[in-house]
DNA sequence: CCCGTAATTGAAAAAATTTTTCGATTGGCG
DNA sequence: CGCCAATCGAAAAATTTTTTCAATTACGGG
């Protein structure tokens, strides 16, 4: 995972930073986390910073960005999957089985080209019932 | 529409204060709005009452707040619909066609119990491609 | 292996966004 | 019509993100 991000970086140019590996480590230690969880996993690496590589990360299509209603998250963009989130205690979680996969989007007859979508799935999970 | 939601209001113990009811006229005149777009629309209401207004509304289930990547945003939440999102114009614009509508999503093997779902399409409108 | 240079970093400041506070005002019931 | 809890607005505070700029550093060329 480190080293296909570290060849993307490569490839467009950038350099391979301390910090920058650092914010990927983090990164991968779990997804959908806030700016400050991701901060604490990473704390030698200065605020600027960290919102610097997540720019950078998300133009090389490393990183998304996620806003599901409680501000900003990141999630390393590995695989296509959607995301599930409970009502109750906030807990993110995904599921990689995509509804839309045979299925034609009805938007084509708006003449809309499509490059990607993203789903997501409220209600209460399993251990809040 | 108006009177719907006027209803929501009353019928929560809410007062239906000149305010409030311009935040729903600028709700009305267009979906999907930014807050300072939502603000130019009736500039008489102050900032923090626009604030607690949409928090209100969003309880009651009369507003959506949608966070596409630019910001926070605003509609009505009247009808179900999901977005188009144009990569080169930015233009958010609807369809109702839902592509999920027969069909059970796969999140009940989770043991997640679903209340509602989002889909976002992006790629290039037609006025772009 | 070292050097030069452009890219990167970090601290501070600025800007943008959202929330809190609190005294003044007002909608709606009695 | 009058009361009073709900609401409003302005200012201040808190939070989040971006900009600035001088110092540092990764890395290709010599």
């Amino acid at each position: 995972m480190l080293a296909a991000a570290i060849g993307k970086m490569r490839g467009g140019g950038y350099k391979t930073t301390p910090q920058r590996v650092a914010v990927l480590r983090a990164l991968a230690e779990e997804q959908h986390q806030s700016l400050e969880e991701l901060r604490a996993r990473c704390p030698e690496v200065g605020l600027v910073t960290v919102y610097r590589a997540l720019d950078l990360f998300g133009e090389l299509g490393i990183v998304r960005r996620l806003d599901l209603g409680d501000g900003a998250r990141y999630e390393l963009a590995e695989g296509h999957h959607h995301h599930m989130i409970c009502e109750s205690c906030g807990d993110i979680s995904e599921f990689e089985e995509c509804p839309l996969d045979q299925k034609p989007l009805p938007v084509g007859s708006f003449g809309f080209e499509v490059h990607a979508h993203s789903i997501e799935v409220y209600g209460r999970c399993a251990g809040c019932r």
